[in-house]
RNA sequence: GCGGGUGUAGCUCAGUGGUAGAGCAUCACGUUGCCAACGUGAUGGUCGUGGGUUCGAGUCCCAUCACCCGCUCCA
């Protein structure tokens, strides 16, 4: 069903997203070749772009804007050690039973009593434990699992990038002399052996990480009129919300959530969830701002005092070799200090802005003629409806399987009537409605409808990606208006190789020019140039604008000047 | 892993035991030139994969893989 949050209309089913990422280039199944293999995703030219882009704006903003973060790039595969210190290897899993009886699979830590709650039988196995870390070996070995030997040379991928993070916390710090508070940002990849993976790119076994780790001063030493840990948590939520609505995140739909108690991961004090409002399945995280304290770099320490340990359920470390702390020269002290994690999907995100700005919308007035029949047909389905409501309604009453529910067919009759009130210009939303609606499923008069007004709606929709200008994969397309005219071709590829150099750029003579602007429309072009005789009289070219449609008329010598100004990069 | 659904041309789908189809897309030639133009022609599928039933399988049966919707998930 439509999303009625937020104006304009954003994408109403995470299948239109997809159907639009596969047919454009911007995400594909992986091993497809071989039937595909399960919740990888491959990025196509534009989806690369696209991450990329996604990318570089969270850098831009973490790294560069501030004045008290660097970057890091770490190994992927690191030290089993790694993992059994920070926690992962013991408690990054999910204990699973089975129903001997029904076969059903629960998670243990769910579950109140030992029987099954499906069948009811008091069957269920012992918990198991399914880490979700991916195994792999250094060197050659060919070893039973689980012996002396495999464990010896075994190695996970990381789940995240963070423990890279923490294990360069020292060289970063003495390398660049930096001060406390200061934080370290990092994209990478990590990878989870998720037991239920879905929703597209939403949740995948490979994925992409932006992640901060931002070391501050313990509670204990924080002098009066500086910030404390929770100020900064609460700094940080602010300053990672704000960058997704400076990136076109609608405020209808990004919400910040703190986490129960409950939910909080082992190594957190205190978390918030940043969350989007996703076609199909709703609220979905898209970054999580953790307060770490100093469980991490403690974890990774020799020599950590015993209250500490003690204070953070920790065990003495007798396999590091370092004392992961930091002296503060202004404190005159030395400390382990504290840590705020912004940590957000980077595959997510491109997910939430491709959702965001999928929209649907009439270019051109429907035709009266065809409008009309459509809302003369619209009483007829309304009685049908009411009837087959009243109909399931009875049937309920005699307790007999109803073939209808009658709230949702009333909330359908609502809708499409005040909907049908308002065509022409609601014809997407009585399309939508008829094709999706939950109540108006199994309606003979709908079904006979429904074909004929998503047809018309088609012929005056345009698909239009309305992505922020830094996000969106292509800037710039050049058409020539005649693609046999040398001169105009001419002109047009020059234009092209002048700007090739700053951004992706779509040279494109396939088609007619209207086609051609919704080619770039679908995939979020912000601007178009055509070239056409004039250009050869006055060199003037036409920029056309991708939201607006809107044209104008340009001197190639100020198209730099105004490309750049309105793609944000000057 | 369990239950429900889906899988046919690049895309969207039709095809319910009898010679694999349509629209769109793509390519070529011609025509047109600012918002999804037109004509003619062409390319393209061992019907997800592997078995089975049958004289004959896209269609029926079994298995398997992938995706979607639920259970689950903490980027």
């Amino acid at each position: 069903m439509r999303q009625t949050r937020g104006d304009p209309m954003p994408a109403r089913s995470i299948e239109q997203v997809r159907n639009l990422c596969k047919r454009r280039g911007f995400v594909f199944p992986g091993s497809a070749a071989y039937g595909g293999l399960g919740s990888f995703w491959d990025y196509g030219p534009l989806g690369v772009e696209m991450l990329n882009n996604v990318k570089k704006a969270w850098w831009r903003n973490v790294v560069y804007e501030r004045d008290d973060v660097e970057g890091l790039d770490a190994a992927i595969l690191m030290s089993r050690k790694v993992w059994q210190h920070s926690g992962h290897e013991a408690t990054f899993s999910d204990p699973l039973v089975d129903c001997r009886a029904c076969h059903a699979r629960h998670r243990a830590d769910h579950l109140t009593d030992d029987t099954c709650p499906k069948c009811g039988a008091p069957a269920l196995t012992g918990p198991r434990s399914f880490n979700l870390m991916f195994k792999s070996h250094v060197g050659p070995v060919e070893a039973a699992a689980g012996s002396e030997e495999e464990m010896a040379s075994r190695v996970y991928l990381r789940p995240e990038t963070a423990q890279g993070i923490f294990m360069n916390f020292a060289h970063v710090q003495r390398s660049l002399a930096r001060k406390v508070p200061f934080g370290i940002a990092q994209v990478g990849k990590a990878f989870r052996n998720e037991i239920t993976p879905g929703n597209f790119i939403f949740r995948t076994r490979e994925f992409e990480q932006m992640e901060i780790e931002f070391f501050i001063k313990p509670p204990q030493f924080v002098q009066p009129g500086e910030k404390t840990d929770e100020q900064w948590h609460a700094e940080w939520v602010e300053q990672r919300y704000n960058w997704w609505l400076s990136l076109g995140v609608e405020e209808g739909r990004l919400r910040r959530r703190a986490q129960e108690a409950a939910e909080l991961a082992h190594y957190s004090k205190a978390t918030t969830d940043l969350e989007y409002l996703f076609p199909d399945f709703g609220w979905g995280e898209v970054e999580g701002i953790a307060n770490r304290t100093d469980y991490d770099l403690s974890a990774h320490s020799k020599d950590v005092p015993p209250e500490d340990l003690k204070r953070l359920k920790l065990e003495t470390n007798a396999d590091s070799v370092e004392k992961l702390d930091y002296f503060d020269p202004d404190a005159k002290a030395r400390y382990v200090p504290w840590v705020i994690e912004p940590s957000a999907g980077a595959t997510r995100a491109m997910l939430a802005f491709l959702c965001e700005a999928y929209h649907e919308e009439l270019t051109k007035e429907p035709p009266a003629a065809e409008v009309d029949a459509i809302r003369a047909e619209i009483p007829a389905v309304v009685k049908n409806a009411d009837k087959k409501a009243k109909e399931a309604e009875k049937a309920r009453a005699k307790n007999e399987p109803a073939k209808h529910d009658p709230a949702a067919i009333a909330t359908f009759c609502v809708a499409l009537e005040e909907a049908a009130a308002r065509l022409p210009q609601s014809l997407l939303e009585v399309a939508a409605l008829l094709e999706d609606h939950p109540g108006a499923q199994n309606l003979e008069p709908v079904k006979k409808l429904a074909p004929k007004v998503v047809k018309l709606a088609e012929d005056c929709t345009r698909v239009v990606l309305k992505l922020h200008p830094t996000l969106a994969p292509v800037k710039l397309a050049v058409f020539p208006l005649k693609k046999n005219e040398a001169a105009i071709v001419d002109v047009a590829k020059r234009l092209k190789h002048q700007f090739q150099r700053f951004f992706r750029v779509a040279y494109d003579d396939s088609a007619g020019i209207g086609r051609l602007y919704r080619r770039q429309d679908e995939i979020g072009t912000p601007f178009c140039i055509t070239v056409d005789f004039q250009t050869l009289e006055d060199n003037t070219v036409t920029v056309r604008e991708r939201d607006t449609m809107k044209q104008e008329r340009v001197k190639m010598e100020d198209l730099k000047h105004l490309l750049f100004t309105r793609l944000h990069m000057g």
